[in-house]
RNA sequence: CGGGACGUGGCGCAGUCUGGUAGCGCACUCGGCUGGGGGCCGAGUGGUCGCCGGUUCAAAUCCGGCCGUCCCGACCA
């Protein structure tokens, strides 16, 4: 055996190189010309259209409709939300030329879609009959980022933009918690990814929002990831676009929104929290293809085991899995094998000449590597059944990793220690001001990931004064 | 935007210090043998050495500027 060249850097020599060199080698993107731009190949863009697909029907079934709106914001619609322009105007990219001619106003291509939807609601919305409004776009939106990586930070990504209008306060908060079970339960069912839910802290809360929900994910790293929020606006936007309804009593009032959305980053998060030494490892229920059927033939049995390869792979279609058959003729079984397990086939399925002749096939797990041995006549049974179990057993892995790297710290020392030494996040009160929060992010890089719904009493560690608990972790 | 490193066929690199015919591995193409963990042999294709300028008889190599990428710090899904 010869040493392949192109080999993938080990996950713990030094993961940022991995995450690169696995992120073109599996063929999931590669680079444009501009700076963090990113074509998504069609191996990474099916990843997404499952994670699309799957999100798009639990949007329809909370009653929310698709809709599009325009990729170019006047500049004075943009400024409209103080805090909103604040936040995203250094972060624009903006047009202003049109054909030979400058513009007389400068357009920003859409960061997020507030203020443009906006600008329309106000006159789709007259009265509390138009409410509730629930509306999702499907788009890409464009920052102009200092630092890019695929997936993770790119100039140009793809994302969902939910953007709701409720008659009251009650309603919008209502939603926006919604949003964030929906969320939350796909990270867990689909992408097998244990995000831990809660508020942001003021200081990391959306432009414009009165509260901001997270859904964070624990890395393999060790660092956390934000990876996928939801808004409760309030009425800061209705006011500053001036969006009014009249209500039951004759009331012309301003309406609460929200807004939530989930990106291609989500893809990043995939790759760091379940990918490993040898590659990739994608949870079935979101993998392009579930199993890949590897043929082991010799020169005068190569027909037959094709046929038989082929046949399996038939028989394994109808029973319902998204099944590949390697037939290549170039490369060794072993080259096969490496090449499915970089690119993360939940298994493989192996059938040479002695399963033939035993009637049986060979099933490898990704997950776990471990290799059974089916009857021939049972193996697309097992495959089903092991496609659960195989997802089950990556959001067991991925718990138990965020668990084992989820500690509390009594003391600042001890904070301090966990978060140089053993990242992961960490669980300690926090007396809610800016001042230790800001502390806390100079000495150690750490920021509030999030504050618990549930929270316990404590002393906040470097204030002393009375706290509640908060998770803080280094994040990406 | 600050600190560091690096730009040489598609990918990974050597060559740069000490200027003198652009090289290696992988990938790719063709042929043959192979095939249960990245097979072997043979023959090929492909590079104005990131860009612009300067020094020189001669520049991948020396000098200047610019651009880009990666890592580390300030901002973000």
């Amino acid at each position: 055996m010869t040493e392949a060249v192109e080999r993938l850097t080990k996950k713990s020599e030094d993961s940022s190189k991995w995450y690169l060199q696995l992120v073109r080698m599996a063929k999931l993107a590669d680079y444009g010309p501009v700076r963090g731009t990113f074509a998504i190949r069609p191996y990474g863009f099916a990843i997404w259209e499952r994670i699309q697909q799957d999100l798009d029907a639990r949007f329809k079934a909370t009653g929310h409709q698709n809709a599009y709106f325009p990729l170019l914001i006047p500049e004075s619609l943009l400024m409209k939300e103080a805090e909103h322009v604040e936040g995203f105007a250094p972060e624009c990219a903006w047009v202003t030329m049109g054909g030979d001619d400058e513009l007389e106003e400068r357009l920003a291509i859409r960061p997020t879609s507030e203020s443009i939807i906006c600008d329309f609601y106000r006159k789709w919305i007259h009265s509390y009959r138009d409410l509730p409004v629930l509306i999702n776009q499907w788009c890409n939106v464009l920052r102009w980022e200092m630092v890019t990586r695929p997936f993770l930070r790119t100039a140009e990504f793809l994302w969902q933009e939910g953007h709701t209008v409720h008659a009251t306060a009650g309603e919008a908060r209502e939603e926006a918690l919604r949003m964030l079970n929906v969320y939350r339960d796909c990270f867990y069912e689909v992408l097998a990814i244990p995000v831990l839910t809660g508020m942001k802290s003021p200081s990391e809360r959306f432009a414009g929002a009165v509260e901001t929900f997270t859904c964070e994910g624990l890395m393999g790293d060790g660092r956390a990831l934000q990876a996928a929020t939801s808004h409760d606006l309030g009425q800061n936007f209705a006011r500053a676009f001036d969006i009014t309804f009249l209500d039951e009593n004759q009331e012309r009032v301003h309406p609460y929104q929200t807004s939530w959305g989930l990106s291609t980053r989500t893809i990043g998060a995939l790759i760091l929290v379940h990918g490993d030494d040898r590659g990739l490892r994608l949870p079935p229920k979101l993998a392009p293809t579930q199993a890949v059927v590897v043929p082991i033939w010799r020169g005068k049995n190569k027909g037959e085991v094709r046929r038989e390869a082929e046949a399996l792979h038939r028989e394994l279609a109808e029973a319902g899995l998204r099944v590949e058959a390697d037939l290549d003729e170039e490369h060794s079984p072993g080259w096969k094998f490496n090449e499915h397990e970089l690119r993360g086939v939940p298994v493989r399925v192996e059938l040479g000449p002695k399963d033939i002749e035993k009637g049986q096939a060979v099933l490898v797990r990704r997950d776990t590597g471990e290799k059974e041995f089916v009857e021939r006549r049972a193996a697309a049974r097992r495959l089903v059944e092991l496609m659960d179990e195989i997802q089950k057993n990556m959001l067991r892995q991925a718990e138990a990793f965020r668990d084992e790297n989820t500690r509390r710290a009594e003391t600042y020392e001890e904070f301090k220690e966990i978060i140089e030494e053993k990242r992961g996040f960490v669980v300690a009160p926090w007396d809610g001001t800016e001042e230790t929060e800001q502390r806390i992010k100079e000495d150690t890089k750490a920021t509030i990931r999030l504050v618990p719904f549930e929270r316990e009493e404590g002393k906040d560690l470097i204030s002393g004064r009375p706290g509640k608990t908060a998770i803080f972790a280094r994040a990406y």
